[in-house]
DNA sequence: TTGACATACAAACATATGTTCGTGTATACT
DNA sequence: AGTATACACGAACATATGTTTGTATGTCAA
């Protein structure tokens, strides 16, 4: 007897907001997190969708239990996902906000607990650089202003936090007077610091280094055609 | 560089309860509910071994996050188990071989039969542009000649085997009158074809359509330092 | 108008659940 | 003897998170 009711707008964004953040995460939602989501203001509204979602016959809820979610039906309009098969996956690392040359980078104060509105991106092991998950981010370039150091509008930066860097190594820098972000190899010379673009043809700039603010340092970078 | 720590058998049973509960319930367990069935009177006991398990590489965890569990490794010794046939592990692509300027590619017949054990990349879906892995391959670009492209030394280079493509997209190419393989921009035009790199400081070449084969289509480049 | 019903909101509430801390107990090595 | 390390315990702690309640707003039909 359960029939197709129609399922308002509303929650058919909630189911497709659950079932990717499940894919994404490895664990559903919380009732809270669907409500910011889909901009429900009040727990209540959701745990009231949620319930009417049961009834439809598309989801199935554990009682009292945090996260106790799970899609047992196709989202119409949505192709059906192997369901299961995205529980568990790859590293995730955080997504937590762009890179761009005129605005500085601002980090969340703990990466690790930073699960509001955030995106996540999976990330091969052999690309965290043997760091923790947990100490990495990811931003995501915008503007061609790295083109210097080969990295290009839309490519995915992955970055662990750290404020000093040993020559060599590609870094995310803040440049205060310049108001400047860049994305440069960092080499310390006799009194000042040379950022060099990994592309030979542009020529290295020289900053002071209480002109440099090092805001991480650079794992590896990930683009995507298309 | 993979850490081959031995797991405790107590370890090893709170993967298995752990996987075994999210492939029937549809979420991780708590703490609680893995010391419960694990035996563990403590759940800081719980937790020191799931730290344990993320240092060895099989676990990850979302800090302060009820059940913000995901495995993602696969479990020594139990991998065959039906129920686990619901984890999925990233995607793994054939790395068949190099891309440098002045040879061109040489593929396998068939690269879903080219199996060797070291030479693959794990590549998060996002990365396969939707194609199947299968016929999915990767290179490692050697040279810098692929600069203008915004592609450098030691990249690695997603393409998907195809002798044509669609404006715009990004192409292997092999010239044959130049010796030479490219990754461009394609685009056809009146009476030939050109070949746009990525970085608008460097110019476009224009050949003959019998002067340019289509060895694949780049789907994805990634890119680690150190 | 009235009333029934579906949906929405905010705030208070109860507890499920991750975290931390002090302590204890082995084993191994100096 | 020590000292270090790995692992285990229990209890207190902080908060993340589901639930309930009271109320408000819309629509639709009698």
């Amino acid at each position: 007897m359960k029939e197709f009711k129609k399922l308002s707008r509303r929650q058919q964004n909630m189911l497709r907001f659950m079932s990717e953040y499940t894919g994404k995460r490895g664990f559903p939602p919380t009732i809270r997190e669907i409500g910011e989501r889909c901009d429900i203001a009040s727990t209540s509204v959701v745990n009231y969708n949620l319930n009417k979602l049961v009834d439809a016959g598309y989801l199935q809820r554990s009682g009292k239990v945090s996260r106790g979610l799970r899609i047992i039906a196709d989202i119409p309009g949505v192709a059906p996902l192997p369901r299961l098969a995205t529980i568990a996956n790859s590293p995730r690392v955080a997504l937590v906000g762009r890179i761009a040359a005129g605005e500085p980078i601002s980090l969340p104060e703990d990466i690790a607990h930073h699960i509001d509105e955030d995106d996540y991106v999976a990330v091969p092991q052999e690309f965290l650089g043997g760091f923790d998950e947990n100490e990495v981010f990811a931003l995501t370039v915008r503007g061609d202003s790295m083109i210097d150091s080969m990295i290009q509008d839309g490519d995915i930066v992955i970055l662990r936090q750290q404020s000093t860097a040993d020559n060599g190594e590609m870094v995310a820098a803040w440049l205060p007077e310049d108001s400047e972000t860049t994305l440069k190899h960092f080499y310390r010379e006799a009194d000042s610091i040379r950022l060099q673009p990994a592309n030979a043809a542009y020529d290295p700039i020289f900053v002071h280094p209480a002109n440099c603010q090092i805001k991480g340092k650079v794992l590896s970078v990930m683009r995507s055609y298309g």
